[in-house]
DNA sequence: CCGTATTTGTCCGTATGTATG
DNA sequence: ACATACATACGGACAAATACG
């Protein structure tokens, strides 16, 4: 065990306690949703590999793992490509964000605790005077946060994991209208009614709030990507 | 030939991408869905790659994609198992698939064509006669077949996949309560009041009717499992 | 249209880690 | 507890398919 290093790693990666498989699975998602792969491109094989410095078969079983979650597209014989979503196929997923979410919502009416109702608040007012502030980065930031609070107050893990998987498909049509004051200000419009129907413990109330927010989070992707997409 | 694409992005799709590992892929998940492979069992790569005459590769790219579609669980150096569910996951998967089943049935009220309420009809009142035979399994295909019906007529291809990858999941916890005729009854007149808040048109009483009929399932499944398993 | 280079697909060997007597 | 047997983990080699000049 002295000067024997079968794998002393120069270690470009963050060498976790998982496999090598599952730390490049984490890895190139990391890349996909932060855009430095582009839409639609193809992923080379050897690159990668030489990139993590690992051999091509870890990198294909990442590959597979990232097929089923639908962030990659595979081709036979020609490779995989970063899954370039059709605005039709972004519509479809909105919708079924849409029900995820709204039934979070409901659930959350149903199981929020006093204390976490007080921070729901607190996140919609700080967003409002981050829209004063014309803040859009902690305005984003903000929403990130109120919406997981919003999923932990459901207190099912199962609904959490199926939203973050609608929300990593939708990378490349989110994060586009910060610039869009008049947005926001509806957009927290929107939170406040979802965040008052949870306080009031109002399932119902509580289910359309959310729904209708990411209904119309949908209207305004299609404003905005409608005309040069198909 | 017309125009060419720049850097050729997923180029025809095909409809079928079969390569091995996708066809392990499909084939393991049969074997689990069937139960032909007991949850919790260990999947030995060699054993499997023989009985399918392929090298272990694509069997480990098979297992990544099933672990990811939450099928295989996986433990380093280890091996991959059948995973097993507890009921506390059960009962929080069963919550999921209540929303978007609900969702599902609003959306069929939005959409649903007229020549398909005839048939969403029909199937009720078929599964109604299986239940006078006492026909458990004629009840059950039709059963698979109206659910059928209804996620198509939400012309919405994401929702039926997000539904069917939940179903899945839940393998384990179906089907077992075919025999039970007083359950088949209050079951079917679920179902006819979903059909009929759908082919009313009536979106949020659809909703209603499909959440229940989902919930009042998770409470006859915490019957029959509640108090062997935790 | 053909030949060449590149990339993917598959298989196998070796090392490491785990279970077991 | 130690040694042995066995399964997984990863890398690498060869074959097949594709892309490009």
């Amino acid at each position: 065990m002295s000067e024997l290093q079968p794998r002393a790693a120069p270690a470009p990666l963050p060498l976790a306690a998982r496999s090598l498989p599952m730390v490049l699975r984490t890895e190139i998602e990391k890349l996909i949703l932060r855009g430095e792969l582009p839409t639609g491109e193809r992923l080379n094989e050897n690159f990668l590999a030489e990139r993590f410095k690992v051999s091509r078969g870890p990198v294909r079983e990442a590959f597979r793992a990232l097929v089923e979650a639908g962030l990659l597209e595979f081709v036979p014989n020609r490779g995989v490509f970063v899954r370039q979503i059709s605005l039709a196929e972004a519509i479809a997923t909105y919708e079924v964000r849409a029900g995820v979410f709204a039934h979070a919502g409901r659930l959350a009416a149903a199981r929020v605790q006093d204390g976490e109702i007080h921070r729901l608040r607190s996140f919609v007012e700080h967003m409002d005077e981050c829209i004063s502030r014309k803040d859009g980065a902690g305005y984003y930031a903000l929403n990130l946060q109120l919406h997981d609070q919003i999923l932990f107050a459901t207190r099912n893990s199962r609904l959490i994991t199926t939203y973050m998987g609608l929300i990593k498909e939708l990378h490349r049509f989110r994060a586009k209208n910060i610039d869009r004051p008049e947005h926001l200000r509806v957009s927290n419009a929107e939170h406040a009614e979802m965040v008052e129907a949870i306080a009031a413990r109002d399932e119902l109330r509580a289910y359309e709030a959310h729904y209708r927010h990411v209904m119309n989070a949908k209207g305004r992707v299609l404003e905005v990507f409608g005309k040069r997409d198909a």
